[in-house]
This record gives C-alpha cells, structure tokens and sequence, in this order.
DNA sequence: TTGTACGCGTTATCAG
DNA sequence: CTGATAACGCGTACAA
C-alpha cells in the first residue's frame, strides 16, 4: 500500500527474469539455480521487497488468520487467554484477529460473519449465550474449525474446550462441607454461571443438605463491589458461615465487607472464589480458589483448531471432540 | 472456505445476470433496477452467500483491518487500550489483528513486517524501546498511517497519542512537596519509566531539592511482589517519607507490606502511583494515583489514524502530529 | 532450469 | 440498465 510498494513484476524487470521464477526464487524453490535465486533475493532485498499475503492467501485459499471472539477482555481470564493464543498462534505461523461481543447476541453472530467472509483459517471463541448456537452447528457441519473455549454443561455445537466449572463448584462445596460447614451460601452473576451453580446444588444434594434459595444471591456489575455489598444480605439473613462466589473478585470485596464490620474470615465465615486470580494471594486473609487453567485450555484449545484446519486440507473426517481439563482446588486461608 | 463456499458466480448462473450485475446488485448500486436487485438479493440470501473479502481487499488495495501492536495485554492500562481500540474500529468499519510483543525488539520489528505484508490500513502501537524507531520513521516517511501510543519524551518517528507521563510524575512529586515532604523515593521498572523519572528529578529540582540515587529503587518483575520486597530498603536507608511508584502496583505492594510492619500510611510514609487501576481506589487505605485516560488516549489516536488513512486516499500531505494528554492527579488518603 | 498461461473472487472500466 | 473485459498480485500447471 505504501507509495513504492514494489510487486515481483518490478524485481522481474530488474532482473530480467520472469515473474515466475521470482516466485520460485523468492520461495527458496529447487527448481531454480542457486545462481538466480541469489540473485534474485538480493535485488528483492535492495528493493525491500514485501510480499501480499493477500493476494497470496486469495490463490491459496489460506490465510493464516485465526479469528478469536471473545466477551471481553477487562476479565483477566480472558486477557491471559488472548494473550496465550496469540503467542500459541504465531509460533504455528498463524495471526489472530481479535473480536470482542460486550456479551452482546448481536455483536457474537456479526463477529462470526465477518470473520468467515475474512477467510480466516479456523475460530476460537469463548461463547455467550446458546443463541448463536444454531449458527455455530451449521458451521461445524460445514467443517468449518471453530472450537468453543466453554461448553461443559450443554450439548457443544462444536468442538470444546473447558474448564469443568461444575466439578470446581462440586469441590469447593465439598470442600465447605468436610469442614463442618451446613449453610453455604453462592454469591453469581446473573449470567454464564448455571454450570456452577449446578455443581453447587449437586454437592449439597450429595450431601443430603437442602438447597435454600435465599443462601443464593445473583449480583450484576462489577464483582468486588458487588460482592462488597451483597454479602451481607447472605451473612445477616441465612447466617450462611460459608460462601461460594462465582468469581474471585467477589470473594475479595465480600471479605472486604467482613473486614470493615470486624467479621473474622474465616472463623465466622469462609470464602472460595472462582479462578485464583492474582491478587487472590495476596490479599489479608489469602483466598481459596478454583483455579482456572489458561494455559492448559489455550494450549489444547489451539491444539485441537490447528489439528482441524489441518484434517480439513486433507479432507479427513473426524467425530466432534470435547476437552474437559478439571480444575483444582487451591486451598489457602479464607 | 466451507465446502458449499458460494461465489458471485453461482447466483449469476442461477439468475441468468452476468457476474458484473451481480457485484453491482448486491451493494446496492443505483444502476440496476430495482427488480433485478431483488431477485439477486433474494438468491444471494437463499444460497446463503457470503463475499469473500480477501478478493475484494485485492481488488480495492484495502483490507479495513487495522494492526495492533502491544508489549503486552495483562497490563491492565493496555488491557483497556486493546478492548476500546476494538470497539472503535469496529463502528468505524474496521477489524483488528493484534499482536504481542513480550517486550521484544525482535518481535515487534516482526510484527510491523508481518502487518505491512498483510496490507493492514493503518497500524497503532504501544512502541517498547527505541530500537525500531529507524523502522518506523521509514513508514511513516512513505506515508505509511502509523499512530505510536506513546512518546512524550523522545522525538517521535511517528504521529503519536500519549500521556503526558512527566507531567504527571512532575504533579505527584509536587504534591508530595507541597504536604512537606524532603525526601521522596522513586521505585520504577527497569525499562519505559525514564519519562515518569524525569518529571521527578525536575519536580525535585525546581523545588531546590537535592536528587539523591539512593532514593531511586529500579525494580524487575511483578510489581505488586516488587513493591513488597523493595520499599524496606527506601524506608530504611534514607528513611523515605513519600515514595512514587511507577505503577499502582508497586505501591500497593508497598503499602502491603508497611502494613504488615506497622507502618503507618499515610502518617509515617505517603504513596502515589500511577495508572488509577480499579484496585487502588479499594485499597485499605485508598492510593492517591496518577491516572492514565485509556478512553481519551484510544478515541484521540483511532481518529488521527483514520484520518491519515482518508488523507492517504485522497493523496493530502499532512505534518506530523503529537497529541499530549494531561493526566490527572486523583488524591485519596495515602 | 526457466517461461507461458491460467486461475483465485472481486471490483472497475468501458461499451452497448 | 446490463454485459464483456481487464485488472489486483501471486501461485501452480504445464510446456519449452
């Protein structure tokens, strides 16, 4: 695009070749004579030759361009995850074109149209809502590569990789439970968390303890404050001396809360968040977590997209995967 | 790409139109009659068609996508930087590939390469060190849209949007004087921090105070662990009553550990740092910090890089431009 | 070892 | 209003 951009047909002229055999050159080809070639490259290194991978990914029906959709990116699971697959991506000689949907159906269905009509070689994407799923399911039956970074709990339209949000709840309840706790409460957002809450239930229930919906409190915005003032609604209410939250950050304001009111964590009241962000380790009173695993989700996540973009070009066929990585638990002082 | 992947020329058979009407029809041109459109548009939806981009970028020496290139993403500064870019080159009809440095000279050399092979429109970058500035001015010399995401300090090769980071060190520093501070600390990253430093040393100068090395603390890794294990040394050894920080951060690690030792803050020894991450503002004792406008710096860079993409496209020339954003000083207790 | 001819899917130009 | 025809820059047969 720049004003001296310079073609193979400028460095053929130069050379008095033709513009095949630059091809050829350019590409290291054994067909051409070591001679040429290095000729051949030093006028195109003089020239500051450039190729267009536009035009290349045209005729080859390839772009080398992943597209990643994602929610957002101020949730630092997802930032780890944009960033992992970017570095996975450009080792394996791949790009990646960034979406982000602001948990928006609309925005998610546009982000998938652009990307397919960019050509882009495959899709990962952390999924929103199942309203889109129909539209994903038509396109992996089209073999189309998209891999999905969540699906545990409901029936994957495509190809999966997750974290087991369910079983990470079950082990945190259970966890609560073995230490003699009765009234756990679960602090969630309003949206993507029944797969915890499952798991919530299924451990209570396992336990032969009675699921009260008051001990469960469904917050919206941001997490710490949120966990900051919901908390005590759970505390004051049901008494609960344990409590669940859906993510880290709202543990971390909800023990903030406790603190400020000279409630003790967790003698009075224990807390297990989702995730083991940062800060978790640090903070007063270090917060039991369930880890999320970026690396090990990002790794075989890309693992598996590469391996079908690859099948693809060889017309293979293949069954649809489903890649659960358990979470575990780490367990610290709250 | 999909196996059923349908082109103009499918629905130009299937309607008896030429390839040409087809194009012309499903833009909407004003040159096919209405009739013909929608019988075309019809068809086009029936067969589910969807425009293969790559050829039209060919075609029309322009991709609307949009290179990104950061350091990193888990700064939450570029976090944010990353997610507002997208949004507004979305409503601006634009899509963004992003890269990742690591903080590596070679990488982001690579990274310029591969956008410029790529034909992206234009490129805005978080630049790491001096080390392309050559590259850079190279670009922008051939009229290349290219917007640097910082760049007070030095001269920068490029149109630039940044922070005016010395004068925000110059009013952290200066408020610390104005509370009676004498000796003030400086923890700082090895690398990107000589600005925030220099603001500090002409602070200290304009207000007759001696710089003193042994009040500088150059840090590497985690600020929050960093901010932890280094403030001891400030507090001991030149007995610090006020420490900038370079990153909210460091200070808050800092803070973390004063608290531990029964150091009062900010009675005993003040902090300021930098950035205004959310954590700061729920901080035990509230960090006093000097925010970076993400919003402001994202909105001004992406319309100056628009614009010098329509100026390229109408061949105006225009001066290089550098936009300094004023930071403010956020005051809380510490 | 090298050159010719054609195609990738779309848009642009010019006739009709 | 519509249709040939030629680009865009590169890769791939096939021929020489």
């Amino acid at each position: 695009m720049t004003s001296n951009s310079i073609r193979q047909k400028e460095i053929a002229e130069k050379t008095g070749y033709s513009i095949n055999t630059v091809s050829l050159a350019l590409k290291g080809s054994p067909r051409i004579s070591e001679e040429t070639r290095l000729k051949i490259m030093e006028c195109a290194r003089q020239l500051n030759y450039i190729p267009n991978v536009v035009a290349r990914s045209l005729v080859q029906k390839k772009t080398n361009t992943i597209g990643i959709i994602l929610t957002e990116l101020m949730n630092p699971i997802l930032t780890e995850t944009a960033q992992e697959i970017e570095q996975l991506l450009k080792q394996a000689g791949y790009n990646m074109m960034l979406m982000i949907t602001n948990f928006s159906p609309e925005q998610e269905a546009e982000a998938l149209d652009v990307l397919v009509s960019r050509q882009v070689d495959g899709i990962m994407m952390y999924p929103l809502v199942r309203a889109n799923f129909s539209k994903i399911r038509a396109m992996h039956d089209q073999r189309f590569p998209i891999v999905l970074l969540a699906g545990g709990e409901y029936d994957s339209p495509s190809d999966a990789v997750y974290m087991n949000r369910q079983a990470g709840a079950y082990k945190a309840v259970s966890h609560f439970i073995q230490d003699g706790h009765r009234r756990i409460g679960f602090i969630r957002g309003a949206m993507n968390d029944e797969e915890k809450q499952n798991g919530y239930t299924s451990a209570l229930q396992d336990n032969g303890i009675d699921f009260d919906p008051g001990l469960v409190s469904i917050i919206q915005g941001d997490g710490y404050k949120a966990g900051y003032a919901s908390v005590q609604s759970l505390y004051e209410k049901g008494k609960a001396t344990a409590v669940l939250c859906s993510k880290d950050h709202i543990a971390l304001g909800a023990m903030r809360w406790c603190r400020e009111q000279g409630i003790r964590v967790p003698e009075d009241i224990a807390f297990i968040g989702f995730d083991d962000i940062a800060a978790s380790s640090f903070a007063d009173v270090p917060l039991t977590s369930v880890q999320y695993d970026v690396k090990s989700v990002t790794k075989k996540a890309t693992e598996l997209l590469l391996k079908r973009i690859e099948e693809k070009e060889h017309k293979v066929g293949a069954p649809l995967q489903k890649i659960a990585i358990d979470p575990k638990l780490i367990i610290r002082q709250s």
